[in-house]
DNA sequence: TTGCTCCTCACGTCACGTGAGGTGGC
DNA sequence: TTGCTCCTCACGTCACGTGAGGTGGC
């Protein structure tokens, strides 16, 4: 089996050198007595932990909590507590997605609202200003004031 | 008309007083001569400038793309420039996002094929590791090394 | 006078990017 | 021997958060 040279891990596991180094300084990967030589070498194994905090960084688990899953392997012969954690883990994500996903669409059609607007309002030249306050779009424009607000300061 | 503390500012716009500091530091939001008193003090103008950059955050629009527009607006009698740029800005966030959207509906789908495959798989001490290259979930599996990536290294 | 709000540094956060300056292996 | 890759600092980025230590206004 041949050993891997850090540029070589990182492009297959699709990441730059630095951050297979910035793994191995949080402990994420393992780091290696360096004895003849001082540069890094790498097996498939480590490999195949790369993409795994990669892929976990994907599902948009912090580093901090992908390490909270490594460390807990350390001390889990049956993986009961990792089996738990991930899925406590990958239930928050999740969650967290489909929040995002619908604020997503209402993100998209006020997008393409605005963009309508611009290309089809004739003239803009004090917007926004102190003139939103007398403006036509006053109640689709989401920055003017209303009175509702001043009243909760 | 009265003018607003800057706690009331940020409490009306949704923002901590850091933030409205820190827009003031990057020339956001405009920073008065305090002559008597040390303490900031902002118009209903101001709030509407900070609505406005805070929905252009939302927007997508980073810090730096938003100064540069508020820059535009200096020089800008027409309006004709700032349209232009806000236009281009929009249209590349909405093709961030469409594209987004789509990558995350396989995000979802993807967590929900993961939470699954963990409530019912009975053991996986050693997953991920090197017995991945014998597991029955490799062609599912997207962290397990395949022969075709160790070929492009 | 008390306490709440304000002020200015200035360091910390997160996940790396980006040089500087030097060394190792084919 | 040359040049490509590797190494270790260490500061920079982005949009603020979070104290520390001090002052101002009702």
């Amino acid at each position: 089996m041949e050993l891997l040279r850090i540029s070589e891990l990182a492009k297959i596991a699709g990441v730059t050198v630095r951050t297979v180094r910035y793994y191995e300084e949080l402990g994420l990967l393992p780091s290696y007595e360096r004895k003849q030589s001082k540069h890094r070498r790498y097996t498939e194994k480590d490999l195949i932990y790369l993409k795994r905090i990669i892929q976990l960084k994907g599902y948009g688990l912090t580093l901090q909590e992908i390490g909270e899953i490594i460390e807990l392997s350390k001390d889990d012969p049956s993986g009961e507590k990792r089996r738990t954690l991930l899925l406590r883990r990958y239930r928050e994500k999740l969650e967290n997605a489909l929040q995002k996903k619908e604020e997503m669409d209402k993100y998209i059609a006020e997008l393409k609202w605005h963009i309508d607007q611009l290309e089809k309002v004739a003239n803009f030249q004090s917007c926004p200003g102190s003139e939103c306050l007398q403006c036509l779009y006053k109640e689709k424009c989401r920055f003017a004031i209303t009175n509702h607000e001043r009243r909760q300061a």
